[in-house]
DNA sequence: ATGGTCGCGTAGCGA
């Protein structure tokens, strides 16, 4: 079973990349970050023509996650626990259906800057809550993933320039702790599990030429439970499409469950 | 130090 997560930052900009890499890729499940749409402006019928089912988490402009899936999604939730009053769309899960069961956490993990400030504090609580869901997942025993767009770089090897990070949320040491504390709870992060080394990047900044010069970042993250990584046969980063017409500044990570 | 680029929505914010 393919399950991919790509940040496609705005669904109506990228409805053309977004097929033409399904139709590519065929993945089984595909969780979607920054969709920035609504649930009724989102085109749910040009993925439903291709196979999927479409479930969507969206708020106007901002934010957003999505799952579409092939194969048979049961007991879809939305929004993190653990506070009522956040009305940002940054979390869904469901359970997909396959030869086994897996369940799936899509996630859009504050970005956090300016740090210090609100923002951050944002961040570094919704992490927080993040780290008791994962404690949750873990307790149930199954095969399960939290998947998407961290915004965390986990080690200075996963930047091209990290001394250019060093004051950011993305990369400052409470974000990186907060984000180890999570996978030191017993999860597997799939693509170090499977490729080692420099030079593997999910993201690359619009500006300044980022992909020209491959100054990127690997932001965009697998964490699978125990039962899960069992099941882990392989891990990859589509980084060409990152050189496409109109691209999303992030690009697809998935990964293959023997499932 | 600044500005560099996108998406959304049609100004200015978020990234």
């Amino acid at each position: 079973m393919i399950i991919a997560t790509f940040n496609i930052n705005g669904i109506k900009a990228r409805v053309n990349a977004l097929t033409d890499w399904l139709k590519e890729r065929q993945p089984d499940v595909a969780l979607l970050q920054e969709i920035k749409s609504v649930d009724e402006a989102f085109p749910r019928e040009i993925f439903e023509d291709l196979g999927y089912q479409v479930e969507t988490h969206g708020q106007k402009s901002f934010n957003g996650v999505a799952i579409l899936s092939k194969l048979p999604l049961e007991d879809v939730t939305r929004g993190l626990p653990g506070d009522d009053s956040d009305e940002q769309a940054r979390w869904i899960e469901a359970t997909v259906v396959g030869r086994q069961a897996i369940r799936l956490c899509g996630l859009y993990l504050p970005n956090g800057n300016p740090a210090p400030g609100p923002k951050y504090d944002y961040k570094l609580a919704w992490m927080e809550r993040l780290r008791r869901r994962a404690e949750a997942l873990l307790a149930e025993e199954m095969p399960a993933l939290m998947a998407g767009d961290y915004n965390i770089i986990p080690q200075p090897e996963d930047a091209k320039r990290p001394e250019a990070w060093e004051d950011d949320a993305l990369f400052r040491p409470e974000s990186r702790a907060a984000y180890r504390r999570i996978l030191n709870l017993g999860f597997t992060e799939a693509f170090r599990a499977r490729v080692q080394g420099p030079d593997h990047y999910s993201f690359w900044d619009y500006q300044a030429g980022a992909w020209n010069r491959n100054d990127g970042i690997r932001i965009d993250h697998f964490l699978l439970t125990p039962q899960c990584a069992d099941l882990l046969q392989d891990c990859r980063i589509d980084s060409e499409i990152r050189g496409r017409e109109k691209p999303s500044d992030h690009v697809p990570v998935w990964i293959d469950l023997a499932a």
